[in-house]
DNA sequence: TGTACATCAGTGAACGCGCGTTCACTGATGTAC
DNA sequence: TGTACATCAGTGAACGCGCGTTCACTGATGTAC
């Protein structure tokens, strides 16, 4: 993951074996660091030990090296979700439907706490809603966290937590609420708030959200 | 408001008569264009009609200014909830207090939508969560998004909405859901939504929110 | 009312910076025969 | 197995850009007497 992982230019060698990775691995510890705006060509290609414009020989310019930056800054996001969701026991299909659901929320914010330079840089070009993103193949999550959210919305729905009406446009509106928490925690007001009471508003906020999408009202 | 307003450098004149206002003035149109990163110092006093560093007699450097666009921003944010808030009928005070509490919501959302550059901006910094921020005095709102959001939740709580427990970190809850939709639908996945659809989901949320606040559980 | 002078609010030119990107190039690699 | 050659993946130098900021300066303003 880190650049160290992939090795800097191997030394001595006119090839570097495999830039575009140590290209991606050294955007992805800037936007750790500085989120997007942190992503800078030049940077990269320093940090990979080679000349700036072999980068053209791997992304077509700055954009097309921060798109799959932001992909890979996606899938991290996801894998934190799904290491909520792994915590889940197995219990009645009901409980455990609204569980899972929490989770995701939880597994959300937990990796926005975490991790802000990389949860901004994930959400910085719109996310693609319907088509998971792994190209990229072994190690990469096959999901993104919006799917991973639908998908435990139609298992409430399954378990008969939600009916028609509750389900259509909940990804948004639960979305909204889990993201908004995110970002207020990362760069608004809520900044500076101690990590236990921010612990107590995650759990508080995912509740509300269930309570008012599932309650019939 | 806008820079035509205010007026360009009077053409001749030496001393331009009111630089730091037109400054502003071109700093929010910047931020309503383009967002917060946007707003450039150099530009700023081309618009105005001036050099490049008689920017440093009112400003002490270009984060000073940006900090003058962004409070005014975040009053404009205020002035887009009052204008939701003055059109709350009368009606008995739970009701009225609920309504309030959504139209707080509904203004946020509406303005994020009409105003992204504008909305990006107020938040670029963090907030001052108790401080209303008028030193402008005369034309400025006096409260800032967050107040009003607060002042509605207490005016819930006394209208017996709200116990004591569920007034507790309800402002951040509540402002989390709402701040998340409107990012979402000015730069998420939402963005491309039909206005229409994106109201239903307003409704949506606040009602969700109200709900979830609120119903005892 | 008139003048001297301090202060204020501009000018104009220049600085260094780091960025993305392009150019003509060359060393390394791998494939066909 | 050995050699010729096309292709690939780097080098090194340079470009223009617009930014924020600083310098020494001057024209305009307003106040004391």
């Amino acid at each position: 993951m880190t650049s160290a992982a992939v090795g800097g230019k191997p030394s001595g060698r006119y090839h570097h074996g495999d830039l575009r990775h140590a290209l991606v691995d050294a955007g992805l510890d800037m936007a750790r660091t500085g989120g997007p705006e942190a992503v800078v060509l030049r940077e990269a290609t320093r940090r990979a030990g080679v000349t700036a414009n072999a980068a053209y020989r791997h992304f077509a310019d700055r954009e097309a090296l921060l798109h799959e930056v932001c992909t890979r800054a996606q899938s991290a996001v996801a894998r934190s979700i799904e290491a909520e969701l792994a915590q889940v026991r197995e219990q009645a299909p009901a409980d455990r439907a609204r569980a899972r659901f929490r989770a995701v929320g939880v597994g959300y914010i937990r990796f926005a706490r975490a991790e802000p330079g990389l949860f901004r840089t994930a959400f910085f070009f719109p996310v693609d809603l319907r088509r998971s993103q792994s190209e990229e193949g072994a190690g990469e999550s096959g999901r993104n966290p919006f799917q991973l959210l639908s998908d435990a919305l139609d298992d409430m729905r399954a378990a008969g937590l939600l009916d028609e009406t509750a389900r259509r446009g909940a990804e948004f509106v639960a979305w909204s609420a889990v993201h908004g928490l995110a970002i207020l925690a990362i760069s608004g007001p809520l900044r500076a708030m101690p990590a236990a009471r921010l612990d107590d508003l995650t759990t508080k906020l995912v509740a509300m959200v269930d309570k008012g999408l599932t309650s019939s009202g």
